[in-house]
DNA sequence: TCCGCCGATCAATCATAGTC
DNA sequence: CGACTATGATTGATCGGCGG
């Protein structure tokens, strides 16, 4: 995974003027949205960003506008429905929370900015 | 999965590059804290009203900015070169110094 | 101890703006 | 004008912390 035939080694000097930060080493875990199930062949299953397909987030859209929050029946229900993990409904939802959260705050400074600002 | 882009009518991304000046005060606090470039929620505050964008631009920059610096640190070189020299807050320990902590984190 | 949520961030990708 | 690159935004998913 990483080719860099010019510093193969961790603690890679600082080449040139700058130097590595801790930040910039940063390296998250791949997602294990896997389905377990059929990986016998391929090493791997979903390793990577899943899609949903525009029925799926018609749906999960819908039920949001319903109900902000899910019930642990709730989610599995459409889990079932939408064919996706419950994990995945669960982080949709909490990412769509604070998607909404975000348009709200931004629907109410970029227009008027006046006074405040100390 | 046969293609799924219905994002195409997400006449949402109507992508404008910032001014100059929004670039030049992002990339001087980028460069002079690149030992941890994480602006707090008050520094971003700061930057937005600096460059004229707002405070979710300012985090989408940064997102940007960390991924892709570090994905590629040397094409970037000489961009950090040009405003390391205009700044230079940064420390590597700025742990001790007696300090003030400005910000309201409370324990 | 496990689980859900929040806030921030990551990382990959989309679509466009800008450069050649 | 098309190809390629730079860049802002979007988003499924991770990380660490908190509370129940």
């Amino acid at each position: 995974e990483d080719k860099d035939p010019a510093c193969p080694s961790e603690p890679c000097p600082n080449a040139g003027a700058t130097q590595t930060f801790d930040w910039m080493k940063v390296k998250r875990n791949p997602p294990k949205t896997a389905k377990v199930s059929e990986y016998g062949l391929l090493g791997q299953p979903n390793t990577i960003r899943t899609n949903f397909t525009t029925k799926q987030l018609t749906e999960l859209e819908k039920e949001f506008h319903f109900n902000k929050y899910l019930t642990r029946a709730r989610r599995v229900e459409i889990a079932a429905t939408l064919e996706l993990n419950e994990t995945q409904v669960k982080i949709w939802f909490q990412n769509r929370r604070m998607k909404q959260k975000k348009r709200e705050k931004e629907g109410l400074a970029p227009a008027a900015a006046p006074r405040a600002a100390k | 999965v046969m293609i799924l882009r219905s994002r195409f009518l997400d006449a949402r991304r109507k992508r404008r590059n910032f001014s100059k000046q929004a670039t030049e005060v992002l990339n001087e606090y980028f460069y002079s804290h690149l030992s941890n470039p994480y602006p707090s929620e008050e520094a971003k505050e700061e930057l937005a009203k600096k460059g004229g964008i707002t405070v979710s631009q300012v985090s989408n920059w940064f997102g940007n900015k960390r991924i892709r610096y570090k994905k590629n640190m040397g094409k970037f070189q000489e961009e950090a070169n040009i405003y390391a020299a205009k700044t230079a807050v940064d420390a590597t320990n700025v742990v001790a110094q007696g300090n003030q902590a400005n910000s309201p984190s409370t324990p």
